[in-house]
DNA sequence: ATGTCATGATAAC
DNA sequence: TTATCCTGACATA
């Protein structure tokens, strides 16, 4: 489940309820065998840049992705043993965190760390964040916006709920071309992707559709995403493949690009999903 | 028991 | 462009 508002509400959580604390840390799994160089230390800081997570036991960093199958899990007093596979473990007082499926958990040195944060670009969820450079090389691309939204050196957190959800809330199609998008769709993106993300690090879950409750039901969650049919129009949901993933779209909310030609490849597959 | 899929990203061809 | 890694939930047999 993991977009950067899971990232952002992760490292808050972490933080409510461990920061400060010194922490048994473990690897039950073994895979991560640092663990031992910060049991016993205190956590003094834990935040989130995009989809990456950063836990600080003072001067040490250990750096997270879960990728797409990572996950934590929370446990309160009494704890019982971690199932799975649990490559971290974090133990408070209180509460404890287990760790499993992350693509990366490593301890990281400060040139790491500033070198990850560099190559990463506008996180919607840093406050103050603005899009200025993603605009730069943006305006300028010839790609299709579907793929540049899942580019994390331009948007940080940025996932593919969350692109094809903006996507149709911009009314794009996939594949127009960024340079042929004007700055003000570009920055009516920018503020849906603020504000949605933002929503998802409160509700803990993606909720897109206008007027809808921390509690909808997951087909009234979204517009497009994994849907058969248009959540307002009700056209059946067209699919393509765009940067290695599933875009969903609806092929009459979002009209197609018009210059150049749309490749026949695109319009076979639309066709072959669209009855 | 086995297969399939997933809100991700990278290295290699 | 493909292959690969990470794990678990659910479907099918």
């Amino acid at each position: 489940m993991p977009e950067g508002h899971t990232i952002h509400r992760l490292a808050q959580d972490l933080k409510a309820s461990l920061e400060g604390s010194r922490l048994k840390v473990s690897s039950p799994q073994g895979r991560f065998e640092d663990a031992v160089l910060l049991d016993g230390r205190m956590l003094t800081a834990a935040t989130a840049i995009g989809k990456h997570l950063f836990l600080f036991f003072g001067t040490l960093c250990v750096h997270i992705h879960l990728g797409l199958f990572g996950r934590f899990r929370l446990q309160r007093a009494p704890f019982l043993p971690p199932r799975g596979a649990v490559r971290l473990h974090l133990e408070g007082d209180s509460v404890c965190w287990s760790l499993s499926g992350p693509t990366v958990c490593e301890c990281i040195d400060d040139e790491a760390f500033h070198a990850l944060k560099a190559r990463l670009g506008a996180d919607p969820l840093s406050t103050g964040s603005r899009p200025k450079g993603a605009w730069f090389q943006f305006h300028r691309s010839k790609r299709g916006v579907g793929a540049a939204l899942l580019d994390q050196r331009l948007f940080a957190g940025i996932g593919n709920v969350y692109r094809a959800e903006l996507l149709f809330l911009t009314g794009l199609h996939p594949e127009t071309r960024c340079c042929d998008i004007d700055k003000s769709t570009f920055e009516k993106l920018w503020r849906l992707a603020v504000k949605l993300l933002k929503q998802g690090v409160k509700y803990k879950r993606i909720v897109t559709v206008a007027g809808a409750t921390k509690s909808a039901p997951k087909r009234e969650a979204v517009y497009v995403y994994k849907r058969r049919l248009c959540r307002v129009c009700e056209t059946a949901i067209a699919q393509l493949q765009s940067a290695n993933r599933t875009l969903y779209f609806c092929p009459h909310c979002q009209s197609a690009p018009t210059l150049p030609e749309k490749p026949l490849r695109a319009r076979r597959q639309q066709k072959q999903f669209a009855q």
